[in-house]
Formats: structure tokens, sequence, C-alpha cells
DNA sequence: GCCAACGTTGGC
DNA sequence: GCCAACGTTGGC
């Protein structure tokens, strides 16, 4: 089993609006790197909820992929903000995965946290400039994350 | 294939 | 609102 973070504004999705759905397909990922990285991820990974651009900023919880190599039905909605013109039924670029809701933190571990205990080369996200929504989290960190969160 | 211009993300 | 750090686009 492997972990992910993934990134997203609470404005648009929250911890909260997947732990009233309990699921969720993680649509609008538009960076080729973001999708690659979700490409190669498995049912049964853990995925840390991340909230960006907002108050607390760091991670919200934990949800884990139920489902993968989803269709992204957004870039065929010529309604939607992601709708990619370039995209074929018959070749579809954009795939993503379906998770579900496994905990919300009892707070969120933020970002300052997240900077103080890891380095760049440790945890991907604290890396000045990483704009990445999707990234892996190794073993290590992730069990550490953990162990922070539930201080 | 190069690269300048432009757009986006997201922390601060 | 600013701006660093990219990614994308399109002319050549």
């Amino acid at each position: 089993m492997n972990h992910w973070l993934l990134k997203s504004e609470p404005e648009a999705y929250s911890i909260d609006d997947l732990a009233r759905e309990g699921e969720t397909i993680w649509d609008g990922i538009r960076n080729y790197q973001a999708r690659n990285y979700l490409k190669s991820a498995a049912v049964g990974d853990r995925c840390f909820f991340y909230h960006s651009s907002a108050d607390p900023l760091g991670i919200a919880g934990l949800c884990e992929v139920t489902e993968t190599m989803v269709v992204d039905p957004t870039q065929f909605d010529p309604s939607s903000d992601y709708f990619d013109p370039k995209s074929r039924d018959a070749e579809p670029r954009w795939h993503t995965v379906r998770v579900k809701f496994v905990e919300k933190f009892a707070r969120v571990l933020t970002l300052h946290e997240l900077q103080a205990a890891f380095t760049g080369d440790e945890l991907m996200v604290v890396r000045k400039g990483n704009r990445l929504s999707v990234m892996p989290v190794n073993e290590d960190a992730a069990r550490r994350i953990l162990e922070l969160a539930a201080r």
C-alpha cells in the first residue's frame, strides 16, 4: 500500500464534503505529472487530504482509493471548468481515482508543523515552489504524519 | 526543437 | 495583492 497527498481548496471541496458524501471522484486534475501519479495509484492506497489556499492550511484528514483509472467525466462536459475540447471519448486524456472517506483529523496538521518536521526531500509538499496537486508520500513520512496527527 | 510570452498555483 | 516557480502555447 502506498500513500499520496491530494490537494483541494476547501472552498471548492473539503474534507467535510467528503465526510458527508462518503466517496467522490477526484476530478479536475489537469496536470500531466499529477495525473501520472494518480494513474499509478492502487485500490487500498491511502491519501492525505490537504487543504490548500485555506485557513488553517494543511492536512485535514485521510481517504482511501476505491477505484483506479476512472475517466474524469468533467473533461467531456462543456459547462465544466475542466472541459477539455481536445479529449475524445475513445481516447480520454484524463484519468483519476475514486476515493472514500476514512477519517477527519481531530485538528488540521498545519503546513507550518509539516515544515518543522520534514525536509523537502522527505516530504514533497514542504518543498519551496511546489505546485503539484497530487504527490507521493513515502512510507516513513506517512507513518510520521499519522503520529503527528494523533498527538 | 527552441524559447518568449503568457497563464496558473498557492504560500505569504 | 504579490510573486516564485513552474507548465503551456504558439511563432519561428
